[in-house]
DNA sequence: CAACTAGTTGATTGATTAGTCATCTATTGG
DNA sequence: CCAATAGATGACTAATCAATCAACTAGTTG
């Protein structure tokens, strides 16, 4: 097993397209997201968190984990609290580009009605 | 219901949420990743990229349709043939922070260890 | 039109995953 | 030590999704 793609010319092993797509998939679910643009605001604890996007909080709670997995979030905790917070700063960039090429492909799309 | 973000004072629809996820999604599968990868050399055919992937055949159509769904990847047919070609421009700048991140977050990872 | 080639799609299976409830742990304050 | 609070987690359900085979469509060539 344990395959590389080498008919590419290119060494890419499959275990580091894991490591990317592991990324974005954390990026790929919406409640995450919401999460992620709750954070971008600050620190702020799970109760805030749950407070903010209306997510039930076990929910949240597992959902930040995942995030945690993925090196986007980071966890602090103090006393009966949990802390969360933006670890991966690149979040910021990804997420612009991909709203600017949003905004950008609807542009095109409505234009092909307007001439 | 259709509920929207308020509390946190900027409307973020859940809608708009969905695209952006949507979008990371696509790219959140290592064969998808695969298959982006090998179109960054430029349009291929479904036949040379299912050579190129190792992929089932069928497979490679849906992840190929897939792409095309989410706006990253374009779909041009010319006789027997179709081939698929990268639409949206941005998914480099995607990858590039994706990989630079994680190997800045390995770098830093490894370092707990070397003093 | 028949045979062939390239690619898509329906149907199915198995795996993964989001959401939720109830329970559990840890910390704080009385 | 007890009650209360914040958050995590086990167990479960339902939904989603990747992979695959077989059947299909569309275009080409004899």
């Amino acid at each position: 097993m344990k395959t590389q793609i080498k008919r590419s010319g290119l060494a890419l092993s499959e275990n580091y397209l894991d490591k990317v797509a592991h990324r974005f998939k954390a990026l790929g679910e919406p409640t995450r997201l919401k999460l992620v643009h709750a954070l971008m605001a600050g620190e702020k604890s799970v109760g805030v968190l749950v407070e903010e996007t209306g997510l039930n909080q076990a929910n949240a709670s597992r959902h930040l984990h995942n995030l945690v997995q993925a090196g986007i979030v980071a966890r602090r905790k103090d006393g009966n609290f949990v802390y969360y917070r933006i670890e991966d700063a690149t979040v910021f960039d990804l997420c612009d580009l991909v709203c600017n090429s949003l905004r950008e492909q609807h542009k095109q799309a409505s234009g092909l009605f307007q001439g």
